[in-house]
DNA sequence: ATATTAATTAATCAGTGTTTAATTATATAG
DNA sequence: CTATATAATTAAACACTGATTAATTAATAT
């Protein structure tokens, strides 16, 4: 056929991203295959490779959408408040919104790329923003002059986030930790410590 | 044929999961296959399901081999220090040893078990004698009967480790931040912040 | 030497990602 | 309004994958 003038090509991406993020929610990211999500949207999976690249395109675009998501949620917090309780809201949302969706949150750290190709800059640029957010919120415990240390510091935060928030999902706390808990104590420990120190003391 | 009395049985599990271990080493899990490591190892990939249920559970014990080696690094550490001496060595041979070997250190979170499977008793525990090692090293930080609150604060120190670690060899942070650097900052920090708050503080 | 047992494999099955040629619906030109 | 060109869609093919099976073959017991 033609485009058979069903659906327009952005209509088509929305499609196909949709069913492989119902696919991953259900059945994890060891579910989804082409044919599967061709099958949920009424084309044949030759059809998919006029929209991406390749599966892992296409997975890194369904990623792309999960870390939007968070994105989102992460630009309602509100900035103007002392550090401590703007990150604990940044983290809040952080670990909320990742366990409201944890089928889609373990997808964005079991898919790999092949050898050596990189991450694509659409992609990368994400969880830029997300770090980010760390470093504007902890913004007003550095002075000028700082900004690596603000940079460091935040990496630290947000890495560790990230490794609560991995191994809740993949199920491998214990069941009488909330991630929640984690993150809290996390974050004020962390925090005090940078306080108790000089901030700039990380020789 | 039958057994062909070239190699016994835990010979050949030894090297099938060295072969493995090979493969992941420079391929990456994506490079994996059962008809791969059989051929490295000269017999047909049939003989691999009489060693291994299946290839989960072949992976499963090769992760639970990397998981070996950082235990057995470790166990050298001295615990008769102070916390955050002792802590800092742990921590500091975790990413060491994750720095050698990221390969195979990327397989252990890039796999997952199907639907309902859980990990296996026998891999659990590795996991839980890791987490023991950071409860071990802050111990004396804590009085008798607050157990609880120990367990508590080393999750939140084995979490943020196991991020930084992730991210460092997904190559997913920036480049001119060592893991090393960002392991120290967060045991420090941390320490400080359990120090200058009571650690029992964690509603 | 024969029968039994069990390890090993080749063949097979259903599935995968991806590419190709063939088909077909739309858009364009005459 | 028809003929042509264009481009989307698909069915089929290819080279893989994990896993199962029947057939084969080597070691063991009788």
């Amino acid at each position: 056929m033609a485009r058979r003038s069903d659906h327009s090509r952005p209509q088509l991406l929305e499609l196909a991203l949709d069913a492989a993020r119902k696919i991953v929610l259900k059945q994890g990211l060891r579910g989804l295959s082409t044919r599967r999500i061709a099958s949920r949207i009424g084309y044949s999976a030759g059809t998919l490779y006029q929209l991406f690249d390749d599966l892992d395109d296409l997975i890194l675009r369904m990623n792309a959408r999960t870390l939007d998501g968070l994105l989102k949620s992460c630009r309602e917090v509100d900035f103007s408040m002392e550090p401590e309780v703007t990150l604990q809201n940044l983290a809040g949302r952080y670990i909320e919104y990742v366990g409201r969706n944890p089928g889609l949150w373990n997808a964005i750290f079991e898919h790999s790329l092949p050898d050596g190709r990189a991450a694509p800059d659409w992609y990368v640029e994400r969880t830029r923003q997300l770090l980010g957010f760390a470093e504007k919120a902890i913004e007003p415990l550095f002075a000028a002059g700082e900004e690596q240390a603000l940079r460091h510091e935040a990496h630290v935060l947000w890495a560790a986030l990230y490794g609560i928030a991995a191994l809740a999902t993949a199920q491998k706390l214990t069941a009488d930790e909330s991630p929640e808990a984690l993150v809290r104590s996390l974050v004020r420990n962390y925090l005090a410590g940078l306080r108790s120190q000089g901030r700039n003391s990380r020789l």
